[in-house]
DNA sequence: ACGCATGTTGCGTATTATGCAACTTATGTT
DNA sequence: AACATAAGTTGCATAATACGCAACATGCGT
């Protein structure tokens, strides 16, 4: 179907302006988006109207807005797996040491919904919000190997060792839905090993995926079985707490 | 300056998907927009190749998408202010028992970007994301008093308690940067009252405010003066823990 | 004060979003 | 099971409107 051309220019507006560290001015955007700096100064204003982005009363450059921050927030509120992950998360970390995550497929990617952080690792920023890839990620390979199993048409590598033939990945897949929990072995980010295990509703549905991730110098391949049973354990805890009245997808 | 009609219509399917329970369809996003079935089906599709709606599974209904939840959170964690924020609202909660907030001036209403829970308190629906307006809650009447000062021309009663008195509400604010807090007496929710102060950064320049809210039985107007001093300590501790290093507008 | 860069407005044209109607698909009813 | 009703999508001609150009306005640095 065709897009709303006018529409997606103002979309395309916001997720540039995500990737600017300190907003954009009208030309800049124009520039990016190859429209007329008249064009994308309307659109800019439209944003505003709206509340979708806002201008540094400084700088007078276009930052994001306060609207995406309500609207996000709202669709977070909602996802009430969110709410029950919670003390399964801080119990991921309490056994492990290393940080817990929970996602969702979302937009064929794992979307960061939560995360507890370690006490022991150094800060990290937050993951929340984040979209991250399928096949490369050990929450991702659970969302593939348990749920939606349609392998991404390019597999652009992230380091050395993302897998990035198609049957090799297969093969993982496979031993993944067998053993029960997923491993990304620095395939992603390099020195970060994660541990991940699929979340079921009360009709064995898959409806997201609950992981650690920590160096590779502390989740050790020998003690990735360790690791595995760990995540298994509460993933299946959480699933069995879900029980009959989660009410997502 | 004219909006950009067709992006402005995705926009506000946005907003009114936020205050759908269970999505929508397209039937019924046409009829709320009053624009035709095929118009609208033709923008949910625009909205959904981009992320920023999501078509449910199951009942095809149409749903706040993840990208949403990533540029909101992005910016969320721009928001320097919260990171420093956080430790002087849970030493808020300790010394007055009651809820905390943190808020910021957006788009001319009152932008809660943190919240900490009492204890003592029954669970609250997390109020992060929301738009309040200026003149009837604690919060916005320290933005208004000590920032930017222009009163909405329109106030619209909430409770029986709201202000829409001009020359009332002009009274109040005065009193309010005389003292240095601010007070909701139930005049935005019936049964909480509200204590706040404001924030500033080096150059003296207002950021935020931040305050208290609970039950008027337990907030009671004796105690006011109490809860105004408390708020006023720790919204000046923090605005010197600010110092000369925040880099919010 | 001057020049340069950025941002906004007016306007004619061409693109494109729109509504209608026909068609397709799904849902529920007797 | 067949029908009726509703919801959603596609093709197409028309009307609306978004677009680019150019002129104007504003702000910044030298």
């Amino acid at each position: 179907m065709a897009e709303i051309q006018s529409l997606a220019k103002g979309l395309k507006i916001l997720n540039l302006l995500e990737h600017s560290r300190n907003g954009m001015g009208t030309t800049e955007v124009a520039t990016q988006l190859e429209i007329d700096k008249s064009s994308a100064s309307r659109l800019l204003h439209t944003l505003a109207k709206y509340g979708f982005v806002e201008q540094d009363q400084v700088t007078a450059r276009y930052l994001l807005g306060p609207q995406l921050v309500t609207l996000g927030q709202h669709l977070l509120n909602r996802i009430t797996l969110r709410d029950h992950a919670r003390p399964y998360l801080h119990e991921l970390v309490d056994k492990t040491g290393e940080c817990a995550h929970l996602a969702i497929l979302a937009q064929r990617q794992a979307l960061y919904i939560d995360q507890v952080e370690s006490t022991a690792a150094l800060r990290v920023e937050s993951e929340i919000g984040t979209l991250s890839p399928l096949y490369c990620t050990a929450l991702g390979k659970i969302l593939l190997a348990f749920g939606d199993s349609r392998i991404p048409d390019e597999l652009t590598p992230f380091t050395h060792r993302t897998v990035t033939d198609r049957s090799t990945l297969e093969a993982q897949l496979a031993q993944t839905s067998k053993r029960g929990y997923a491993i990304d072995d620095e395939e992603y980010n390099y020195g970060v090993r994660c541990v991940a295990a699929p979340v079921y509703d009360h009709k064995s549905a898959l409806v997201g995926a609950i992981g650690i991730s920590g160096p590779a110098g502390r989740v050790t391949l020998e003690r990735i079985d360790e690791f595995g049973a760990v995540v298994i354990s509460i993933a299946a805890a959480l699933s069995a707490r879900l029980g009959y009245d989660l009410n997502l997808r």
